[in-house]
DNA sequence: CCTTGTGAATATGTTCACAGCA
DNA sequence: TGCTGTGAACATATTCACAAGG
């Protein structure tokens, strides 16, 4: 019945690793946590077609997922669901919301300002799910004072300050990755507990610093795996 | 796991997870194929610094996982270390690669000339490591025709004859959410048969097509499923 | 010494199948 | 009836711990 959270799990988890956690007995499993955002992603949309209610059947239709596992996922947080009804979605996307704490607006600084950092910054779809990019910063000198949407790129060097200042405890990293690992000392130095990072490198952080990785070459090569073999090779399942 | 990729059977979630999959009994975990990538990337980057060998404790070390699970992934596939000495750098990349099915470039069409879409045509990190965008398309006229990087903006309705053309067998979708799963289909009509999907959506597809699934959002929810409690939440036990 | 590769032990995750309630 | 929530059964993944080779 009642929402948990818990402590510990270790930095690591990513586009593709999802790393070990020593969890309190009693601690809900991680991997529990990483479906929860699909699960209310997944809502979200039914929401937007206007559905009210739905099953775990339905759910799990959607997302290639058993019933059993939707319905047992949710139970570590309470008991959302009617019996022969299914659940209330707008019910159950607050209490989603709640439970993944994005029932707020939590300001992120994002660090790089190329490509991949702008179309970051250009992204309409954080605001309405619980993040706004609050800062953008660049190493490059040449790049500060340029604008990015409602953004002026700022010095890397303004990091401690603005993260302060904005109450930051977010970071993106969209810089090179001879570069990464520099920037994510900067801004755990800085305050920052949670850091996306798309540069292709397993970042080193204290325990107590959350690390999440996106890298598209992971993707890509673990589909190559199984599409190599069906063009002839050895292979896979 | 986060649920970001997920072997065929089912579509599933979102920029990292692994989900079931019906393997034959001596199939090779979807999971440990999900590692295989990160290790390539991180030997990498030791070839890079120069280094020729390391060790599964080494390698561990760096990515915060257990040297045990490090040497039972490998010897998935075979036994490529010596005992007493590590793993060679050079060797072990060339396995991996051919594992992987990248000792090959593979041409990648790539639907969506947003900005998200635009900052992937210009990632200069595919072509070293076994990936070409071959082509770009977009849905919007307007578009069509404008250079992005050394390729120019081409008709969706290119899609079939291109991907023919290409041989293309890999394609990302870089469409806003309410254009996904019609770009997946045409997609797929066309002979492709793997997918980088950035929108926030789980496709719906055959079983014989690998979507693999990038969502920053499903990252950063993540993330913040721990950071609230630390935070002095309610939301917390 | 050091480090691999691996069976056995442990730990974790998923599915089954059903009682119970709307 | 149709659906949830859940213990028990099953399936999968990780770690341990050590024999054996350089």
């Amino acid at each position: 019945m009642s929402p948990q959270s818990d402590p510990s799990p270790s930095a690591n988890a990513s586009a593709s690793g999802k790393s070990s956690s020593k969890r309190a007995k009693d601690a809900i499993p991680d991997i529990v946590i990483g479906r929860l955002p699909i699960y209310l992603r997944t809502l979200q949309l039914l929401a937007e077609e206007g559905r009210e209610v739905t099953s775990s059947q339905e759910l799990g239709e959607r997302l290639g997922i058993s019933s059993a596992q939707i319905r047992k996922d949710l139970s570590h947080f309470g008991e959302f669901g009617k019996q022969g009804t299914g659940y209330n979605i707008p019910y159950l996307i607050r209490q989603l919301e709640k439970i993944l704490h994005v029932d707020r607006l939590w300001p992120v600084v994002l660090v790089g300002a190329g490509s991949l950092g702008r179309a970051i910054a250009n992204y309409q779809g954080f605001e309405s799910r619980g993040f706004r990019i609050a800062a953008v910063f660049d190493e490059d000198p040449a790049k500060v004072g340029e604008a990015v949407g409602a953004l002026t790129i700022e010095e890397a060097s303004q990091i401690p300050q603005r993260v302060q200042e904005l109450g930051a405890q977010i970071g993106i990293i969209a810089v090179p990755v001879h570069a990464a690992q520099r920037v994510a000392d900067t801004l755990i130095q800085a305050g920052i507990r949670g850091i996306l990072c798309y540069a292709p490198i397993t970042l080193k952080v204290p325990e107590y610093v959350r690390v999440e990785y996106i890298d598209p070459l992971i993707h890509l090569q673990h589909m190559t795996y199984y599409l190599g073999q069906a063009n002839g090779e050895t292979g896979g399942a």
